[in-house]
RNA sequence: GGAGGGGUGGCCGAGCGGUUGAAGGCGCCGGUCUUGAAAACCGGAAUCCCGCAAGGGAUCGGGGGUUCGAAUCCCUCCCCCUCCGCCA
C-alpha cells in the first residue's frame, strides 16, 4: 500500500511511476476522495470540539447539583449530526482504501522503465553443458527413470499435480534439506515452521487480496464467515510473523527461511507449461524473508540475491540473473531480480528464483514497524523476499542439466550427503 | 463440541459512567553520582488524523447500541486461556 500523504505531495510523480505498472489512472480519483475526506473531517472536528466542551461543562454542573437540560438537548442534537457525519467520512474512506489496495508498489529508481522485454541481463553463471546427444525434457527423463508420475497425479487430483516416485521423492527432500542448511548455517537465516494455511488479513498485508483472489485456492468457509487461503508462497505468512509489532532497531535485520508447499490456482495460465512440472497447482518452495530498516533493505536485497544464487552455483546449475523491468515486477515490489536457470531441454533460461525488495508496501498493509535506536517514533519496516529456491524447478534443472546418454541422472556431488552418497539416479532407483 | 475466564500503552498490569490518554511496575532515552559501570535518585517519552500555526479530534480486540458524556453499561463478531469430551 503507497503512502497518501506521499501521493497528495507528489502527484505527477506518482502517476508517471505508475503509468507502466498499472492504477496511474485513479491517482486523480483517489485524490479527490482525499479533498473531500479532510474537508468533511475539519467540519466534523470542529462540532466535536463543541461538544467535548459542553459534555465538560455538563459533568461541572451535576457536580454542583444542577442539571442543564437545555445543554443536554442540544447536546442530543449535536451527536445525531456527529454520527451522521462519521458515518460520510467511513463511505469516503472505504473509497480511498479500495483504491489504495489496488495501487501497485512504485519502482526504484534503478528499475527499467518497460515491459518484460525491456528486462535487463546483470550477469550470467556457468556455461551450459554441451551435450554429445539430443537433451530431453524433464518429463521424459523423469518418465523414463520411473520418478516423475503426472498421469497418477491427474487421477488424484487434477493436471498440473505431479506424484513423485522413490529418488525423485528423496531428491525433492534433498534439494529443500540442502537449501535450508545452506542458509541457515552460512547465510545466518532463522528456519521458521508456519501455517500453509491464512486468514484474509494475513493475505491482504502481502498485497494477495484483495486484487489477485482468483489466484489463491481458497477454503469451505468457516463459522462466522471467515474462510482461509492456502499459502501460494511462504512470503504471506513469515512475513505477516510481525504484522502489528513495532520492533526494535537493534534486532533488525530479521532473516528468516522457512520450507514449505505453495498452492496456486493458476488461473490465466491455460496452455502455458502444461507439460511437465514447471507450473503446478502445488510446489515446494524454501523462501527467504527479511525484515530490515529503508537504510539498509537494498543493501539486503544484493545480499540476498548473492544468497539464493549460491545454491545453484553449489548444485553447478547455469543461470543468469535479471533484473525485472518496471512493468514484469510483481505488485508489492519495488525492486525484483530474477534467477533464471538454464534448462537444456527446453533449451532456455526459466525462473528459479524471485528475490523483491517490497520497501514499505507490505509493511504499512500489515503494520510492520520499528523503533530507531535514537529513540524516535516507530517506522515502517522494510521487507524482502525471495525464493532460495523454488524446489521442484531445482529438481527439473537437475534431471535436465544431469541427464546422461543412458537416460540415468548424475547426483550433483553436494546433493549426496543428503542422499546416502547416491551418485547416479537409475531406472527403478 | 460443552462449561467458565479474559483481551488496556514497547511489555506486564490497575481502572469498571464524568479533571483517565489512561495509576503502578519493567524496559527505553536524558541527567545527577562514579575513574568507568552497576545501584540509587531526578526528569522525559503512546499512536494516528485535521490544521501554516495556535490548537483540535480520534484511539483501551473489531463493529453496533444506550447516554449530554463510555476503557467502564448492553448487543454482536473475532481471538486467547483454563477445565471436560474427542483426537494425529
Amino acid at each position: 500500500m503507497l503512502d497518501v500523504k506521499y501521493i497528495r505531495e507528489h502527484p505527477d510523480e506518482v502517476a508517471r511511476a505508475l503509468e507502466t505498472r498499472g492504477g496511474a489512472e485513479s491517482v486523480q480519483q483517489l485524490l479527490g476522495l482525499d479533498a473531500d475526506r479532510r474537508r468533511r473531517v475539519t467540519a466534523v472536528e470542529a462540532l466535536k470540539a463543541e461538544r467535548n466542551k459542553v459534555t465538560a461543562e455538563i459533568a461541572q454542573a451535576k457536580r454542583r447539583g444542577e442539571s442543564p437540560t437545555e445543554e443536554m438537548a442540544r447536546m442530543r442534537t449535536l451527536g445525531d449530526e456527529i454520527k451522521e457525519m462519521d458515518a460520510a467520512i467511513s463511505g469516503v474512506e472505504r473509497g480511498m482504501e479500495a483504491i489504495l489496495l489496488q495501487l501497485p508498489n512504485l519502482p526504484h529508481p534503478s528499475v527499467p522503465v518497460g515491459r518484460a522485454e525491456d528486462n535487463q541481463e546483470v550477469r550470467r553463471w556457468g556455461a551450459p553443458r554441451q551435450f554429445p546427444f539430443d537433451p530431453k525434457p524433464h518429463w521424459e527423463v523423469g518418465e523414463r527413470l520411473g520418478i516423475l508420475d503426472f498421469e497418477r497425479a491427474a487421477k488424484l487430483a487434477k493436471s498440473r499435480f505431479t506424484v513423485l516416485w522413490g529418488a525423485g521423492a528423496r531428491l525433492e527432500r534433498a534439494l529443500a534439506q540442502f537449501m535450508l542448511d545452506l542458509h541457515t548455517r552460512e547465510h545466518g537465516y532463522r528456519e521458521v515452521w508456519v501455517p500453509h494455511l491464512v486468514n484474509a488479513e494475513t493475505m491482504q498485508g502481502t498485497g494477495q487480496l484483495p486484487k489477485f483472489e482468483d489466484q489463491l485456492f481458497r477454503t469451505l468457509e468457516a463459522e462466522g464467515g471467515r474462510p482461509l487461503y492456502l499459502i501460494p508462497t511462504a512470503e504471506v505468512p513469515v512475513t505477516a510473523l510481525h504484522a502489528g509489532e513495532i520492533l526494535k532497531e537493534q534486532e533488525l535485520p530479521k532473516r528468516y527461511v522457512a520450507f514449505t508447499p505453495c498452492y496456486r490456482r493458476e488461473a490465466g495460465a491455460a496452455g502455458q507449461d502444461t507439460r511437465g512440472m514447471i507450473r503446478q497447482h502445488q510446489f515446494d518452495k524454501v523462501e527467504l524473508v527479511k525484515v530490515t530498516t529503508p537504510a539498509t533493505s537494498y543493501d539486503e536485497l544484493e545480499a540476498m540475491v548473492g544468497n539464493a544464487e549460491e545454491v545453484l552455483k553449489r548444485l553447478e546449475l547455469p543461470y543468469r540473473v535479471v533484473l525485472l523491468a518496471t512493468g514484469d515486477t510483481g505488485f508489492a515490489s519495488a525492486k525484483t531480480y530474477d534467477l533464471e536457470v538454464w534448462l537444456p531441454g527446453q533449451g532456455k533460461y526459466r525462473e528459479i528464483s524471485s528475490c523483491s525488495n517490497c520497501e514499505a508496501f507490505q509493511a504499512r498493509r500489515a503494520e510492520i514497524r520499528y523503533r530507531p535506536a535514537s529513540g524516535g517514533k516507530a517506522e515502517f519496516a522494510h521487507t524482502l523476499n525471495g525464493s532460495g529456491l523454488a524446489v521442484g524447478r531445482s529438481l527439473i534443472a537437475v534431471l535436465e542439466n544431469c541427464q546422461e546418454a543412458d537416460g540415468s541422472v548424475t547426483i550433483p556431488p553436494a546433493l549426496r550427503p543428503y542422499l546416502d552418497g547416491l551418485e547416479r539416479i537409475t531406472p527403478g532407483s
